[in-house]
DNA sequence: CATATGTCCTGAGAGC
DNA sequence: TGCTCTCAGGACATAT
């Protein structure tokens, strides 16, 4: 389940391939099943191959591949992972980008349940196909007053809110859950009924939940799926206040055990003596 | 239009 | 032991 702070780690591990060609663009030979590349690896392969890497960027949960004119749109989804290094296991691994030169690089896109999506996008049309469309502004670039504005237009809960990536782009079930913690919210107030003091607590609990998990390189959860670019687990998971925490001690009271409820269809955690409305 | 639900997928773990 | 069932959740598609 990469969020932000793990597709950050993503998009920091390819960077050594800004300033080099493309050699080409293919599906390992003997995958499972195809993931979805749109249009098609054929038309990727046509336009990105023999183009030079200009930069490497992030938009929610997507990383970009940039070449002057297009952008390879890689969504990790569930359990994809875009790495220069080694990946869990080679019977996984859905496509490979190959530079030319040396040393040699070749970025692999691997993923266990195939829900990942690579997408081709002309550079010019992101602002309008991806941001406009799809995304609100990232959680590390929006401004207190857009989060609080674009949060109270729903009255659905908070925790629900916050996963809807029109609203903002890059938190995900985990980092929600921590963050509503962090700034002692209950997790199914409405998410009209949030407060500006609410709203600034949420805002800078975000800010400072997502930089710390990057800084420790992302979570690793029991199904070992997520790695670094080192192919290792991250850090951040032993750091987690109420995640798949359910019946431990909440770590700001210590007297109130963590409860497991679900909102819309996925498991949110938190503290009810904390976190009460 | 806003919101809710169904769907895809694989591997782990539970229960018998 | 080996089978079946359930669950994990991001984001798209479809339904209300």
């Amino acid at each position: 389940m990469p969020e932000l702070p793990e597709v950050e780690t993503m998009r920091r591990g390819l960077l050594p391939i800004v300033g080099r060609r493309i050699r080409s663009i293919t599906t390992p030979p003997c995958t499972c099943r195809p993931i979805v590349i749109k249009p098609s690896l054929r038309q990727i392969a046509a336009e990105m191959e023999g183009e030079v890497v200009q930069g490497i960027s992030r938009l929610g949960k997507r990383v970009l591949i940039e070449t002057a004119q297009w952008a390879l749109v890689l969504q990790p989804r569930m359990t994809g992972l875009a790495t220069l290094s080694d990946v869990p296991d080679a019977g996984h691994v859905r496509l490979w980008i190959e530079m030319r030169g040396k040393p040699n690089l070749k970025v692999q896109f691997w993923d266990q349940r195939g829900l990942g999506i690579v997408e081709l996008v002309a550079r010019d049309q992101i602002l309008s196909q991806l941001v406009d469309d799809k995304l609100g502004p990232d959680a590390l670039v929006i401004t207190a007053q857009q989060f609080f504005d674009r949060l109270t237009v729903t009255k659905r809960p908070i925790k629900v809110a916050l996963l809807d990536q029109k609203i903002l782009a890059g938190v995900g079930n985990l980092y929600a859950s921590e963050m509503l913690h962090v700034a002692k919210i209950d997790p199914a107030l409405p998410a009209e009924q949030l407060s500006v003091k609410q709203s600034k607590r949420l805002h800078a609990a975000m800010l400072d939940i997502l930089n710390t998990a990057i800084l420790y390189e992302g979570s690793t959860l029991s199904d070992g799926t997520y790695r670094n670019s080192l192919n290792e687990s991250g850090g951040y998971q032993n750091e987690h206040r109420v995640y798949d925490r359910e019946d431990k001690l909440c770590p700001a009271c210590r007297k109130q055990k963590i409860v497991r409820i679900v909102q819309a269809q996925r498991s949110t955690f938190y503290c009810p003596r904390c976190q009460a409305s």
